[in-house]
DNA sequence: GTCCCGCCTGTAAACGTTTGCATCCCTGGG
DNA sequence: CCCAGGGATGCAAACGTTTACAGGCGGGAC
């Protein structure tokens, strides 16, 4: 009694009004005489009272709390949105709860166990996760809310990117720039995961070779890892090829770090020697030079959590398609 | 009563005995009849019934909830911690409920809500939060248990690196390859984050040149900003010092990325014209070839998490201080 | 002077668990 | 044969809110 924080009922005793009146009152709901109100609130504040979260949610339903579902592979693109996705609950007053799948296994369970997560939170949003592709829709695992970052999910709103036609325009900048043999550095399907984007990005890498009449030789793309070691490794395989490129496009950023990085200590010179062009716009990408394909993951995030609040509002499903334009640095020249 | 989820007292109705038994039997605790137990669980499994989170809390305290506190600055640090906390966290049953500052004044907005974050969860990590510097202890801001990382808190376990230390072994590194004008790259105090770690580095960098008997020259010493841009636009300066470094050390990869970049313009090439040593290991480093000083984030973050998880059970308080090796790769060579 | 209606307030029933306590039964020891 | 004791179970009271419902009170319309 002396040291535990105090309920409702404390407040009520103080003022000498009903737990009823001291709710309504410090939910600003109507019909509480502004006298009352403010001493309620006033009273409140003395003692520093606030609602027990669990009771609140036990009776209400509503958990102000939203659920995050995030890979883990890289660092970068999950992190800068749940960068995003924070700021905007946190200035909604909701706490944010989050799901990370890093290890094998952790895909499969999060949507094995996703009914269980649901009842923790208002409202979802998946980065990356790619629930759709096995055909169903999103209320044969969830019975909240939700948004997709990435991928089209039915019965969800959704934000993604057109990574075919993106591909076919970072692509399409090297051939501008006259080249002819254009590697191109991939990024291997990942274990565990059905993503079709690596598929997506080879196919505009295809589209844009052969609407410019170059041919699409199969000696120019190689597999890498999805990081900067495996972009090295890969253009280690592209040199040594009897005809090698003149100019690559790296499926990621980090690939392409690595690409600059080998190129370097085979004697190239970027971009007099090889023309890069990346996809992400990587934190360090400005910082490097790199020329790439701009995602603008932070407001992507802010904008999927801005969708959710949306959509526990009432508001109907939407899919967004988000634009991502060519950011020419320094790493892209015209063919020698 | 169609589509809403079982109940407990479904579970009791359908195997006939009461709600305590049933609450008793899916506990593992004691006093059940094997018979009863494995019908209860059947009929459990049957209705996919799970016990409804808000209200078991409700009564018994336990939110099965850590909290995690996180800043945003860079990308990397904190998320790599935050996958070794997961990780651990997601096997033992517990949701994370994550509280990131970005914006200037949310580190206030959280010190001073803490109390209110304390109800959600059993535990918690702080992340760079540098709570302790104030000179309060960690209950004066939280009632649950505590883990920093970053810094040690009274009250709280921590897991931390000694900065000083580290930072003179990577100095030492450069002296010991015969440098002996070595600059200094460092990061400026955040704004909003009173973090003793740039002093802490900047004082190791001293310490090795005063004890190798080397001028601490304030010339070779600049600030850059945190980032790739800051190192290169830092080195920039350096080399325009009468007498330039032939060596530097950097607070963070990200800036010495900056730096590598910012050599390569000026036509140095590292590490023959220039050495080079990070801090942190980022996950580019090894890629980059960058020497640096190693900081095993994310096995931080596990072991940070395996500690709150000790303390919850009712173990003491404890410090941990971690090892920061020095991963020698390409950037550094022996001088001239 | 009534009546009606709308504002304000209180009473009490949820919400779905956990848990202290009482009860019952069965077994084994005296 | 009785009684102690402990395992198995049920009953009911919490936990701290929200909210449906029922009044009470006052003022304006008639």
């Amino acid at each position: 009694m002396s040291s535990s924080r105090p309920t409702i009922k404390d407040i009520a005793r103080v003022t000498g009004v009903s737990v009823a009146t001291v709710s309504r009152a410090l939910r600003d709901l109507p019909y509480v005489a502004p006298e009352t109100r403010s001493r309620v609130i006033e009273a409140a504040a003395e003692l520093q009272y606030e609602a027990h979260p669990q009771a609140s949610r036990l009776v209400s339903g509503r958990t102000w709390t939203i659920g995050v579902a995030a890979p883990q592979f890289g660092t970068w693109f999950p992190f800068r949105a749940l960068g995003g996705i924070n700021s905007v609950f946190a200035q909604a007053g909701y706490d944010v709860l989050i799901s990370m799948m890093s290890a094998p296994g952790d895909r499969r369970r999060f949507l094995s166990d996703a009914r269980s997560f649901c009842r923790r939170v208002d409202g979802i949003v998946l980065i990356d996760t790619f629930v759709g592709v096995e055909g169903d829709p999103a209320d044969a695992f969830f019975d909240r809310p939700v948004v997709a970052v990435g991928e089209r999910l039915d019965g969800a709103s959704s934000i993604t990117i057109d990574n075919r036609s993106a591909a076919r325009r970072a692509v399409q900048h090297l051939v501008d720039l006259g080249h002819a043999r254009i590697g191109l550095v991939a990024g291997p399907p990942l274990p565990d995961l059905p993503t079709p984007v690596p598929e997506q990005r080879r196919l505009g890498y295809e589209d844009t070779l052969e609407s410019a009449g170059l041919p699409v030789d199969p000696e120019l793309a190689v597999n890498g890892e999805w990081t900067a070691a495996g972009g090295a490794a890969a253009l280690a395989t592209l040199l040594d090829r009897p005809n090698p490129p003149t100019a690559v496009f790296c499926m990621s950023d980090e690939m392409a770090f690595g690409v600059l990085r080998a190129a370097a200590r085979r004697g190239l010179t970027v971009p007099a020697d090889l023309s890069v062009v990346g996809f992400d716009d990587h934190d360090l990408a400005d910082a490097m030079g790199l020329t790439t394909m701009r995602q603008a993951v932070d407001e992507m995030g802010v904008r999927a959590a801005a969708t959710v609040l949306g959509l526990i509002d009432g508001d109907p499903v939407t899919d967004i398609t988000w634009d991502v334009p060519l950011m020419v640095r320094e790493t892209t020249a015209k063919m020698g």
